[in-house]
RNA sequence: GGGCGCGUAGCUCAGUGGGAGAGCACUACGUUGACAUCGUAGGGGUCGCUGGUUCAAUCCCAGCCGCGCCCACCA
């Protein structure tokens, strides 16, 4: 059956799909030769919030253009999807679905039926996105797809959580978290986005109590005085004037002249009236605005540090939305007497925190307690996903010991049991990890792996798997059974996305996947996700992975970073911006090939990846191209012959394809295994279309044109094999037309090509350097034909006589062997030898030939001594620049011998070529 | 305040201590039986600036200019 004329992406991909699939091709261990290595790639799991977006699809095609390869190479792979829960963001999703559909909300509704809601949307989520994922042709083994909350996983987290706390390694503490008043709850640092903002700096004046004063002093740097008074009030600065209603003390650095007098006296907190210490601590910067520091130890983590230091009290002034929240806390107006002030402030319980500080200003300002304001640009902490600013909140939260897990961690990198590729993201990696804090793991939440600790009735932990083994130890701890009450909170999401690795691998249920493909050997990301994701899978890793001697394991071998998915004008895509490019409408428009291709031709750039349309519909023409070279192949009968062998053929023609496809395969190979993404795509596009297509198809149309016999089967054969090798090796980018033209060709394959065997010949075993040098010579003759007609507008049908005037034996050979293909491709109607170049004639100076054009009648005499002097001055040049070089003593006495004799080269042949030129412009001054 | 990265053709970007590249865009010509989603030929760059190392620098080093990102508790 004929080749369709063109390639029907939207029908085909489907159809191959769904076969492959069928026929288990994309199974764990799925054409692997016995004994093989293992090679494993575990996915990151998108998150069940919607669709997948254009990052995904490109790290999605760089993990299916590996797990193809290695599956070809015969290695026994497994490349492990799934998805993630993404708690916060699910929630979000979800609540916001709900609000638009005018239901009731989470907290109306109730746990249990919310938590039914967000089940519902996340089968339809994660359903699809394993159809996306298929769309994009990934061939991961999608029997074994995970999700971060199915019971197995979810296993995996209460068994983690439970051994670190028996380790010691998570413990509960009181401090100050991430707060996030919109979602009210703790986020950990990772989720706080720092903003700048054109902000003020207020200054305050707090009166020292009992009528105190005291003499203030200001020096120059001289120790010049440069102020002197006598004040009862000492001034502090503040970004938040309405943190004032919870300070608790005022801070100087106890070398700080101007206030030693004053520390251990006490200030009264305006508006509340509360009694607060002056206290000295290293914390307070001199030089910075007053040098006297208001202390709001329950809001801000400066303050929380001195306020433990100093034994300070901590007041807590806000509810869980950041609204005041100053009536019913008994220790806001504790020892603080009744005033006329403090019922003012008392009113302004419940207000929202912005619009708080507006009345604290007014108040201290009709006070005259408003020093000066000035404007201090400063950064704002913001909630990743809410967008609101979140609020230091002191609260009990669970934390896991981040700095104990972290060495290991690191040493593991140092040591290069993992690496990153490219090496210099390691330094990020450790930077990160050497200065990291505890991680805030719990969260107040619903959707996410609920904690596993109940509480008895006096408090007491107790940290089980399950409710029954709680049960059991609490009755043990009391001596009788006792009601437990569990901890309401879930646990962040990364806290199980950080299990991922093994968990997906079956970790601690099943072992024999993970016996078999851990460490995996690729885990492929942004470098968005190095904190959150890869540092905090190499803690949980080295501490619960480990070998049979005990040693622990990494979850990887290799980390690639790749770049990140922006627009034409470098903006990251986001829907709120409107330039989201879905790689849905990209592959119903272009197919999912020219996507891949495009994808991983781009994988190389730095940390943007900008994408535009023009490139992909550029690749879905190279798509087209290959298409079409099947076609000729089809249509001159190359069919695979069984037992074809590459290196027995006998026409130059084909030994040099031989040769340039064992080339191309080597680069192929080297790029993959250096994560050279688009060296790979490249090294293949010039291949297929500049080498296969421009030059062997045109070349071999003589032979597969002409009469039948033994070079034109071989030229049949050798015509198949080489477009066999070219689909072989682009299957891992471009799948779908690679197999569909793969089986089209051929009706008695041993495999469909996903499980075609890859190559493994070498250049230095199939390539014949005679065979190369001929047709490099006849490239270059047929191209200075073509550029000499096109200069002189001669008739692209004309075909004109060519003489050869004079020509060494290596030339006349390479002239002879090349004779036909001459003719044919340059539009030669004849080839004679001439002693001399007729009058008028075009001359081509070629390495061991003069070839000469007489196109007395067509030419340009003008234009032929414009083309001659151009070619003539840029020789020139470069002769000049050799020669300088070869004449400079230094460079003969210390460039390598090699570059020295390469350069000699270069200069002869450049001479040898000038002298050609030089001859043939007098000759054309001789008819001007 | 620390750290990282980038500046190469009109655009998007590869690349290398010794002859400047790709894709797209552009120009001219072309219905040669695979392909106009194409072919042939061509134009276009002081490789950000300055200095240093070297026989040799677009590439290595330093400084500067411009741009971007990450981390950080400065009130």
């Amino acid at each position: 059956m004929p080749i369709e004329k063109n390639f029907n992406a939207a029908e085909a991909e489907q159809r191959i799909f769904a076969k492959w699939e069928a026929e288990d091709r994309f199974k764990a261990g799925a054409n692997a030769k016995p004994g093989a290595d293992s090679y494993c790639i575990v996915i990151p799991p998108p998150n069940v919030t919607g669709s997948l977006h254009m990052g995904h699809a490109f790290n999605n095609t760089l993990q299916d253009l590996l797990t193809r390869w290695r599956r070809m190479q015969g290695q026994d792979v497994l490349w492990q999807p799934g998805t993630d829960h993404a708690g916060i963001a699910t929630q979000m999703v979800v609540e916001r679905k709900l609000a638009e559909e005018g239901n009731i909300s989470r907290r109306e509704m109730g746990r249990e039926a919310f938590l039914k809601r967000v089940w519902e949307w996340k089968e339809e989520s994660g359903g699809t996105i394993m159809e996306q994922l298929r769309r994009l042709g990934a061939s991961c083994d999608y029997s074994r797809e995970r999700f971060t909350m199915d019971e197995g996983l979810s296993h995996a987290v209460l068994k983690v959580f439970v051994q670190l706390y028996n380790d010691g390694l998570i413990y509960r503490d009181k401090r100050l978290v991430n707060w996030d008043p919109h979602f009210e709850t703790a986020i950990s640092d990772l989720e706080v986005e720092q903003r700048d903002v054109q902000g003020k700096m207020w200054h305050f004046r707090y009166p020292l109590a009992d009528g105190a004063t005291y003499e203030y002093v200001e020096k120059d740097a001289d120790g010049n005085e440069t102020l002197r008074e006598t004040r009862d009030y000492v001034t502090v600065a503040t970004t938040r004037p309405e943190t004032m209603l919870g300070d608790t003390g005022v801070a100087v650095h106890p070398d700080d002249e101007r206030y030693k007098s004053i520390v251990g006296k006490d200030v009264i907190l305006p508006l509340v009236g509360r009694r607060i210490p002056v206290v000295a601590d290293e914390y307070p910067d001199p030089e910075q605005g007053s040098g006297a520091v208001k202390m709001t130890p329950a809001h801000d983590f400066n303050d929380f540090a001195v306020g433990k230091r100093q034994n300070l009290r901590m007041i807590n002034i806000f509810d869980t939305t950041a609204h005041l929240k100053l009536k019913d806390e008994a220790d806001f107006v504790e020892d603080v007497p009744a005033s006329a002030d403090l019922d003012e402030v008392l009113a302004l319980d419940g207000l929202e925190r912005f619009e708080g500080r507006k009345q604290v200003l007014a108040m201290m300002e009709a006070r005259g307690l408003l020093d000066h304001i000035e404007d201090n640009p400063h950064t704002i902490p913001y909630g990743d996903r809410s967008g609101v600013v979140i609020e230091p909140y002191l609260t009990d939260q669970w934390f896991v010991d981040a700095e104990t897990l972290a060495k290991p961690a690191l040493a593991h990198v140092r040591n290069d049991d993992t690496s990153f590729v490219p090496k210099n993201w390691e330094k990020t990696y450790f930077h990160w990890l050497e200065n990291i804090e505890p991680w805030c793991v719990s969260r107040q939440l619903w959707w996410g792996h609920q904690i596993p600790v109940w509480y008895g009735p006096d408090g007491e932990v107790f940290c089980e798997a399950t409710a029954g083994e709680a049960a059991a130890s609490a009755e043990k701890h009391y001596g009788k059974p006792v009601d437990l009450e569990r901890d309401p909170d879930v646990l962040d999401t990364w806290f199980s996305s950080a299990l991922w690795p093994f968990s997906t691998l079956g970790w601690p249920d099943d072992d024999a996947a993970l016996k078999r493909y851990y460490p995996t050997s690729v885990l492929s990301t942004g470098f968005d996700i190095i904190f959150f994701w890869v540092a905090r899978m190499m803690m949980f890793g080295l501490h619960f992975m480990k070998d049979q001697e005990g040693e622990p394991l990494v979850p990887f071998d290799t980390v690639y970073i790749h770049a990140l998915v922006r627009d034409e004008n470098g903006q990251k895509m986001s829907k709120s911006k409107g330039n989201v490019i879905d790689p849905l409408e990209i592959v119903d428009e272009y197919g999912a090939d020219a996507l891949r291709f495009t994808l991983t031709s781009m994988a190389a750039m730095g940390r943007d990846l900008k994408l535009a349309t023009s490139r992909v519909e550029g690749y879905r023409n190279f798509g087209t191209k290959i298409w079409n070279a099947a076609r000729f192949a089809e249509m001159n009968e190359c069919a695979p012959v069984a037992g074809f062998d590459p290196n027995a053929v006998n026409e130059t023609v084909n030994k040099w394809i031989v040769g340039e496809t064992a080339r191309v395969r080597e680069s192929v190979d080297a790029a993959l295994e250096a994560f050279r993404f688009n060296d790979a795509a490249a090294a293949l596009y010039a291949h297929i279309w500049g080498v296969y297509c421009d030059w062997y198809l045109e070349f071999s149309k003589p032979l597969l044109q002409g009469d039948d016999g033994p070079a034109k089967d071989e030229t049949r054969a050798t015509a198949a094999w080489a477009l066999d090798q070219c689909l072989i090796m682009l299957h891992p980018i471009m799948p779908f037309i690679t197999e569909e033209l793969w089986l089209v060709l051929s009706e008695d394959r041993a495999q469909p090509l996903i499980h075609t065997d890859w190559p493994a010949y070498t250049a230095a075993g199939m390539a014949d350097a005679e065979a190369d040098a001929q047709m490099d010579w006849l490239v270059k003759a047929i191209e200075a034909v073509r550029s000499v007609r096109a200069e002189m507008n001669v008739p692209p049908g004309a075909k004109i006589p060519l003489l050869v005037v004079e020509a060494d034996e290596t030339a006349k050979a390479r002239l002879a062997g090349g004779d036909a293909l001459l003719r044919r491709l340059a539009r030669i109607a004849s080839i004679d030898a001439a002693a001399e170049a007729p009058k008028g004639a075009v001359t081509l100076a070629l390495e061991g030939a003069t070839l000469c054009l007489p196109l007395a009648d067509v030419i340009d005499i003008a234009a032929e001594k414009a083309r001659l002097e151009k070619a003539l001055g840029k020789v020139q040049k470069e002769i000049g620049g050799l020669e300088k070089k070869l004449a400079n003593e230094n460079f003969l006495a210390k460039a390598p011998e090699a570059v020295v004799a390469e350069q000699r080269e270069r200069l002869t042949a450049s001479q040898a070529e000038a002298e050609k030129l030089s001859a043939a412009a007098a000759r054309i001054a001789e008819l001007g």
